[in-house]
Parts: C-alpha cells; structure tokens; sequence
DNA sequence: TCTGAAAATGGACCTTT
DNA sequence: AAAGGTCCATTTTCAGA
C-alpha cells in the first residue's frame, strides 16, 4: 500500500502541501533538481495516487460557515448494512466535513462546518433524531480552529 | 466576516475545491462565464481570503501514516497562557493535522495521522502525559476515514 | 470580450549512473 | 533500465485595449 519516497520526494510533497501553487521551476530551485524532473515527480506522485488530488481550500469564516463542530455518534447495532447506510448518510451530507468510523467510546466522529447552531440543530434532527440506529451522540462545539489541515507528516529522511 | 458571494463565486468555489487544477477555460464553460472572468474572480477570491490557499491533499496510506486517531484532551488550568502553550505545542506536531478548542464534555479535539500505534503512543508521552495541563484524554482509532476534506457546503442559492 | 505577451507545463531527446 | 538535464512546443494565465 504504502510507496517508497525518497528524499526529494518528500521535500516536494512538503512543499506541494502547503502551497501547490509553487512553480515546477521554483520547485526545482527549492530541492535542487531541473524543472523537468519536478514535473515528472509529481505527474508519477500523482499517477500511484500518492498526491490524491489538488484543492483550493476555502475559508468557513469567509463564506458565512464560522462555526465547527464535532459530533461523536454511538450506534445502536453494528449490523454491516445499517452501518453503510449510515456512512452514506452521513457522507453524502454537505455541512459534515469529514466523518471517521472509530473504535472506543464511540463508533462515529463527524466535523461538520455550519452556519450557525440553527442550522446545527436542524442538521442533528436530519443526522441523528430521525435515524433509528443513533443510540446517542455528542456534542463539541469548536471556539477556536488551532489547526486545520490534511497535512501528512513527511520527515526528509523517510524511505 | 463573511463575504458577498453570488451564484459565479458559489459554483467556482465548488469547482476548485473539489479540483483546483481544472483550467479556467473549463470552469468558464461549466458555469457560463469568459475565462478572462473566471480569472478576475479567483484572483479576487484568493485576495479577500475566500480561498485561502492553494494545496495537494497526499494520501496518508501511501506515505506510510495510515492510521488516523481522534484524541480527546480535558485540560487541568483554563489559564489563558497554559492553554496557548498547549496549542502552540498541538499545532507545532506534525502529526496532528487538525487541532480544535472546544466546549462541551472536553477542551481539545486532535485528529493524528500515524505510522501505527506505537508512534502515537509515543506521541501521547511528549504530548499529553509530560504535559502537567492535561488531566486526561480519551483515545478513539479510525478504522475506516468514511470522508475527509475541508471542503465548505456552497449552495449556489446562498448570498 | 477579445487579443497577445509572459509564464508554466510537459514531451522529445540525449547523457549519466 | 532508470533518472537527470536541456531544449522546445503547447497550454494556461493574466493584463491591456
């Protein structure tokens, strides 16, 4: 599963997660190789899936969603059929961010971003009240977004 | 805070979070505008902050860090300088991709990408248990990341 | 909105290990 | 073979009329 990477790779990918907007010649310049070997390191970081895909990240304060919140969701049964309708449900909706099926206390953590805890409650009655497989959930409402990112940690040395 | 957006912005904003790499001349055919015009626009979304950046999303399973754990802290001290310690030293691992303060039953919510569980438990000593702030934390381990993104809901209705 | 210049990407081809 | 470098064509961005 995992794809070997060596040192430059990893400096680029470095690089190309914080700001994929660096030019290829920049790049170059940064890990000392040509422009046209970040191009064709990057085109196969892209290929094996390595690089998943290239996004503009969008304020949530900017675009009227200040509000973060993380829900963790007990199940009442784990019976495989409800559980992949609940991860479509859940999935499918635009507010919740990211959605990890988890082991220990509870069985879901969701983020989702909101407009405001209006529209949260309205959303907990879609998610949760009218879903016959929610035992309970949680509530954790985000004052401050420390750090927010999809970051990988990629030492220079890692092979 | 937030700012105007009309339908152009919301459909753009959609575009480019899902595939920042999708040429202007296609997002101007997809909703109807000159690329000259798309282009005006994604520089002046970039500008007001709307975008905030520009980013390639690496698959963690591929650069070997396929486990990620949700970590709950509750914090001894609420003092405002013990807590910004604390996130100073959340925000600075590199594992912690996401880190938020929040109110409810806990006062942190971490989300860590790992290489396995012996790195985290590592991570546990040098973050929490060397921490005289934290008075406890809950850990839950992802089986499956059902979705992740930072994407925002736009509808294109929203004003 | 159109046109054109500047920049960036990405392929061809050759060289090195 | 595998990967790097140089050079060049194509595509994309982006500013001015």
């Amino acid at each position: 599963m995992a794809i070997e990477l060596d040192a430059f790779d990893c400096k680029l990918l470095m690089e190309v997660q914080r700001d994929a907007q660096i030019p290829q010649s920049e790049l170059g310049a940064r890990v000392n190789l040509s422009t046209a070997a970040v191009n064709r390191r990057l085109r196969r970081l892209a290929d094996e899936g390595v690089i998943d895909r290239y996004a503009a990240i969008v304020s949530p304060e900017k675009t009227g969603h200040p509000i973060t919140v993380v829900a963790n969701v007990e199940v009442e049964s784990e019976q495989i059929d409800l559980l992949d309708a609940m991860k479509r449900t859940f999935a499918r909706c635009p507010q919740v961010q990211q959605c990890y099926y988890v082991a220990g206390e509870w069985d879901f953590v969701l983020i989702l971003a909101v407009r405001d805890m209006d529209q949260y409650t309205e959303l907990t009655r879609q998610l949760f009240f009218s879903n016959n497989n929610v035992k309970r959930f949680k509530t954790l409402v985000s004052m401050s977004r420390v750090k927010v990112g999809l970051e990988v940690p990629l030492v220079a040395s890692a092979e």
